[in-house]
DNA sequence: ACGTTATTTGAGTAGACATTCAAGTAACTG
DNA sequence: CAGTTACTTGAATGTCTACTCAAATAACGT
């Protein structure tokens, strides 16, 4: 939404044959409604749990947890991925940020299950991204 | 998979109530199995999908071409999105090597539509995340 | 053919992020 | 309550990534 639509005025008089001000005007209303369907804050909590889930060793976490359909012990965890204990301590934590699992302390053991949003984001991407 | 698991003895030793050696073989190869009921090559595939769309930038784009419902020319692309034109194509072509669009010519213009897989995956996202 | 327009490609860079180390907290154990 | 265990927090750091600028390519108009 920065820059002067010059271009897209050049666009729309080849898809429409002709094009004034108000053609360039009523298309990027158009565009602008598309980018809004959805609120802001929406979005943003979206890419919150896309980013949470686009790293490896987290994705990991939550795809075992998802798959073990139980709650896991950290330590549990720990034979799963390939980091530090500070650094499973810090997935696991933005993964709770994100609303992908819930955790609770067990004695002295520290444990984390997966939520239904990890269930459906996961369901969804193997289905989606499979086989190729 | 690194570390000797002396804490996940002392752990199914709390659980079980004893613990030989053989249980704490036998947690790891369940775990190992969680792991891997899926491919490696599987899960690499999903997490480009989720790097890809892990961006501001490039899940804006995505998310307007899912909601137009029709191929968007680039120029019209721009205009939703707050980066050079540089950077717009970069996001596009790193979503056309994630499978979440498809772009092809049109004259002098180059359009891009989503494809099944971007509206699954926004669909379900909106759907998960919603509400907050 | 020449110039212009639309978009891409590649190199460079600033900023973000994942990981680790060191130190902290909380809970059981004797 | 002193020690150990299980895990977290915060700071520091190297690596990756998203952007921009400059140049390249491709299509159209004249």
């Amino acid at each position: 939404m920065t820059q002067t639509p010059e271009r897209l005025r050049r666009y729309l008089d080849d898809e429409l044959g002709e094009c004034r001000s108000e053609d360039v005007e009523r298309r990027l209303a158009e565009l602008s409604t598309l980018e809004a369907t959805v609120g802001e804050a929406q979005v943003t909590a979206e890419l919150d749990v896309l980013s949470a889930l686009a790293n490896e060793t987290r994705y990991t976490l939550v795809r075992v947890l998802v798959a073990a359909q139980e709650e896991l012990c950290v330590c549990e965890l720990h034979a799963v991925v390939d980091v530090s204990e500070s650094g499973l301590s810090h997935a696991l934590s933005a993964l709770v940020d994100a609303g992908l699992i819930t955790g609770w302390k067990d004695g002295r053991w520290r444990k984390y299950k997966a939520t239904n949003r990890a269930i459906t984001i996961v369901t969804v991407l193997e289905g989606s991204v499979s086989h190729e």
